[in-house]
DNA sequence: CGGCGCGGCGCC
DNA sequence: AAAGGGCGCCGCGCCG
């Protein structure tokens, strides 16, 4: 059963059974839309509304949790583009409404190049819907947003039906809503964060904290050593343009100064700059400016964006949720009585490309262990790290360097494999969009990108406009390789985290005396295992220390269904490093 | 003053 | 050590 979530006339909120839109299920004030949505979840209905961020939270705050959903928004953003429903969307087919709100990675560049469409580029949230039944009243006509909303649901499955992938697409559009859902959730939840611990962090790197306007004593050292040995009286170290300059006149002849080049140079100024510049970017990025700003009564609760990026992985929105240092991941901390089960995929993304290519040989390297040493079993490579490289290499489109010396090597022991990046980088080249295994696919380059590519075919371009054309095309090849592996093992942890939602549904049941968790996690978290964190490829759940084993058997178990899912019977394995751990830094051995 | 592009760097 | 994909955020410095 499902049930579209709408705002009807006078504010009242509308939900309606597809199948008897007539009559709504309920027509109730939002105040009494969370004890609706508690009575009615029993029966496991399919929630169908514009946008989980709109609708879900309230949910959460009043403790109710939804089992399904399907997000309008987020499906109509894969459907619109995929090459999967290009001829079902063919000659003005399944018209994308103008009132649907955008994708989170929707421009308007790659939605007129694939459908013509227009996207609406208005607010998303909330405020949409409102938006919408205000209309409708001014025009008198009853209820006629949920018909909007009843006319794009079956529109999305009309496309899915005369698609050439009706399964695949099914499957996404589940986990990318149960995605949604989730994210909603580990906003709710926030992850357990020791204050206590992360300042000590600070302390032992940076100094104790300075006054405002101040920096930390560790810096102010390293900037004065920066100094001394640059001979120069001042420099601001924070200014590129200032520290390039001073370089230069001391007689390091860097064209940046990145990292990377200044590691390239012996100098004695070298070393401490380095220094000093690892110790500005953990005081700015994740220093007790961003405590202060992001954790609040024991919980970082970052903004993900499920979807917000082309491939399909998340993004997050403030607080630099995926991108915490490793250093300071020793303040993420279970509460009394918890713990935190860490899991990662080990080497996901060449397993799927096996599983995708249905490369028999590639997916035995990686069977029953290490995939990289597997290659080195193999006779492929000589050393574990060649074997990254050159597995990196195949899956980015290194041409040079190393890694592109080794990827020949890959080629004969995997052509399947390879054949299917190749296949990609090259349509990416012609411009052309590439799909991932479940049916997402790549946006088309822009407006400019073609007009490179054309101007290089006129009879009178220069041996510049070819080389920057060649050069472009393969700039964009490098991405659509890249886009249906990357794409791919984003759908295999969709999967993953989707199914292991369920399991610790089942789990939490069983859950008797649990202490309930000292952060504020909230009336629906206080006493369940739930989900707090999610990288790409690894996930972390907060759970009550009595059923701590069960859990780590259901994230397991949850991987090897992902797989099944994905892959069928095709040999392929998903191996965890899995940990059971008080903190996210006692994972990482 | 705010907006924005860029260099740089954190994560996968 | 290796230079290829995807992101977000920071400070700087320029621009209107």
């Amino acid at each position: 059963m499902q049930i579209v979530v709408g705002m009807g006339e006078r504010g009242l909120v509308r939900l309606v059974d597809p199948e008897l839109p007539d009559e709504p299920v309920r027509e109730i004030a939002l105040d009494a839309f969370a004890d609706a949505v508690r009575d009615l979840e029993p029966s496991r209905p399919r929630w169908v509304w514009v946008d989980t961020r709109a609708w879900y939270p309230r949910l959460l705050a009043a403790g109710v949790r939804v089992d399904r959903c399907h997000d309008l928004r987020l499906c109509g953003a894969i459907l619109d583009h995929s090459t999967a429903t290009a001829s079902a969307r063919g000659a003005g087919g399944h018209p994308r409404p103008g009132w649907l709100p955008a994708g989170p990675a929707e421009t308007d560049a790659a939605s007129q190049a694939d459908t013509g469409a227009r996207v609406a580029v208005h607010s998303t949230l909330f405020d949409f819907d409102a938006e919408e039944a205000g209309e409708s009243t001014v025009t008198g006509a009853a209820a006629t947003l949920t018909d909007r909303l009843l006319q794009e649901l079956r529109r999305q499955e009309a496309l899915v039906a005369e698609s050439s992938a009706p399964g695949a697409l099914r499957l996404l559009l589940a986990a990318e809503s149960a995605g949604a859902l989730i994210g909603a959730e580990m906003h709710a939840a926030g992850l357990p964060w020791d204050r206590a611990v992360h300042e000590r962090v600070l302390e032992v790197e940076l100094g104790a904290r300075p006054a405002p306007g101040w920096k930390p004593s560790r810096m102010e050292e390293l900037a004065g050593r920066v100094r001394r040995e640059l001979g120069v009286a001042s420099v601001n170290l924070d200014s590129q343009a200032e520290l390039l300059r001073a370089l230069r006149l001391s007689g390091i002849q860097v064209d940046s100064t990145a990292r990377w080049e200044l590691r390239e140079h012996d100098h004695a100024a070298i070393e401490p700059l380095i220094a000093y510049k690892k110790l500005a970017r953990l005081m700015s990025a994740n220093g007790w400016a961003w405590l202060d700003e992001w954790v609040v009564d024991g919980r970082f609760r970052p903004e993900y964006v499920p979807g917000g990026t082309a491939t399909g992985r998340w993004a997050t929105s403030g607080g630099g949720a995926l991108q915490l240092p490793k250093n300071v991941r020793a303040a993420v901390v279970a509460d009394p009585g918890w713990t935190l089960v860490v899991a990662d995929a080990a080497q996901l993304e060449p397993r799927v490309l096996a599983g995708m290519a249905r490369d028999e040989a590639m997916a035995a390297a990686g069977r029953g262990r290490d995939f990289y040493l597997g290659l080195v079993d193999a006779g492929v490579v000589a050393t574990r790290d060649e074997a990254k490289y050159a597995i990196l290499g195949a899956m980015y489109g290194a041409t040079t360097g190393e890694s592109g010396r080794l990827v020949p090597r890959l080629a004969s022991a995997f052509p399947r494999g390879m054949a299917l990046v190749d296949r990609a980088a090259a349509e990416g080249e012609r411009g052309g969009s590439v799909t991932t295994l479940l049916g997402r696919s790549s946006p088309f380059p822009s407006a400019q990108w073609r007009a490179v590519q054309a101007r290089a075919s006129e009879p009178d371009a220069t041996a510049a406009d070819e080389r920057r054309a060649r050069s472009s095309a393969r700039d964009w090849g490098r991405f659509t390789r890249n886009f249906v592996v990357q794409g791919s093992a984003a759908e295999w942890s969709l999967c993953w985290m989707a199914g292991l939602r369920m399991r610790l549904d089942v789990i939490a049941s069983t859950v008797s005396s649990a202490t309930p968790a000292a952060g504020a996690s909230g009336p629906v978290f206080d006493r369940a295992p739930h989900l707090v964190y999610f990288l790409h490829d690894e996930i972390i759940v907060h759970t009550p220390r009595e059923v701590a084993d069960e859990v780590a058997a259901a994230v397991e178990t949850a991987a090897q269904a992902a797989g099944t899912l994905l892959f069928g019977d095709f040999p392929v394995e998903f191996p965890l490093d899995l940990a059971i751990v008080e903190s996210y830094a006692m994972a990482d051995a």
